[in-house]
DNA sequence: TCCTTTCAGGAAAGTATCTTGACTAAACGG
DNA sequence: CCGTTTAGTCAAGATACTTTCCTGAAAGGA
């Protein structure tokens, strides 16, 4: 009757895992055969989810079950960490995900997030579908590879450990002339697209 | 349909500093007295406000009037393009600079930026100062080496690849305990343009 | 066997936030 | 005056999440 703690923890886990992965409640749900409720429910501690949910959650999720039940190591929510190895990646749902690009999330999306991060991985030879232009200011530093950006018509080769800045009202995109993948975190403020 | 570009750029600067308080749409109306709607077509560009309305916004935003007009660079000057090898290292000056920490500066300092980022060159036993804390959101991602992270009294140990965010407003500060020197990306959303 | 209890999960109403289209009233140009 | 803008309101709508109440199946007793 009473929540223990445990199921508030592992509940924020799958918070945190879906909003990673940008999903609603009832996109989440409809993939794993559950309510939008059922899982607001869950998430708030309020409910526990039988394993086989559980198990269906966490492949949704791309998450697994120790993860899940793993004792939070000291309990502060305040600082989330995404590891290295545990981003979800997207292939498609953003408007810069396209022609083989693909986006490793590093912070989840929520409505007061001021900042969208993410790796984009351009393939060789491939880019951005086209060109879009909204609200706010831009930055990319390039990890690995080189690649060509354009904004406002205008055409620059960055390459590793090379970064940029511009406004996000002039009409960007990019593209991966070499032969080789390209790595870039790519930050963008606000998150309005 | 005059300067649609404007509209774009102050509504989403708007925004941001909206965000940056934490308010709702209702919230900020409430206190500046227009209606929810009304802020909402002003941040997506499809309306203006008039000078007085918008001089109410920038007090209850903290901000001014100039750092709303700010316009960005035109022209070839609007990508600002920091090469690898030529970044400005800065051994003071900075709250953060101390004990050893370099920031290497990859978005010049100018007053209309939403965005401060810099990489945290951490030498081995070095660390940050102090705890300092502020407005906003900050994030990081470690390029090469690794450190620990102390949000809120709370300590983590953040390695290559990780990345993680928080609210800047809790005491925080880091440390490199390790043998080697560490390098991390970090991102700031200042409270102010 | 019957009765009770438990609980995973559903249905749907409710709440909060943001968006949008229709409208109004005041300013302005001629 | 009169037509045109336009800053701003109003209310409906779209989302996303929460909450209350309900159901049906399993798991006990006894």
């Amino acid at each position: 009757m009473e929540t223990p703690d445990a199921n508030v923890r592992i509940g924020a886990k799958l918070k945190h895992a879906r909003l990673l992965m940008g999903l609603s409640l009832a996109e989440l749900g409809q993939r794993v055969g559950v309510t939008e409720g059922f899982l607001s429910k869950l998430e708030n501690g309020r409910s526990q989810a039988s394993i086989g949910t559980l198990h269906k959650l966490v492949q949704a999720l791309d998450t697994n079950m120790s993860a899940l039940f793993a004792e939070a190591p000291e309990g502060e929510a305040a600082v989330t960490v995404v590891r290295a190895g545990e981003r979800p990646r997207l292939e498609a749902g953003h408007v810069r995900a396209g022609n083989n690009v693909v986006l490793e999330r590093l912070v989840p999306h929520r409505p007061d997030q001021l900042l969208q991060i993410n790796i984009h991985v351009i393939p060789a030879k491939g880019g951005s579908p086209d060109f879009i232009s909204h609200g706010g200011q831009e930055f990319g530093y390039v990890l690995a590879g080189a690649f060509t950006l354009v904004v406002d018509g205008y055409e620059r080769q960055i390459g590793e450990g090379d970064a940029f800045y511009f406004d996000s009202s002039l009409p960007h995109g990019y593209r991966n002339d070499s032969e080789v993948e390209a790595r870039v975190l790519w930050v963008n403020t606000p998150p309005t697209f």
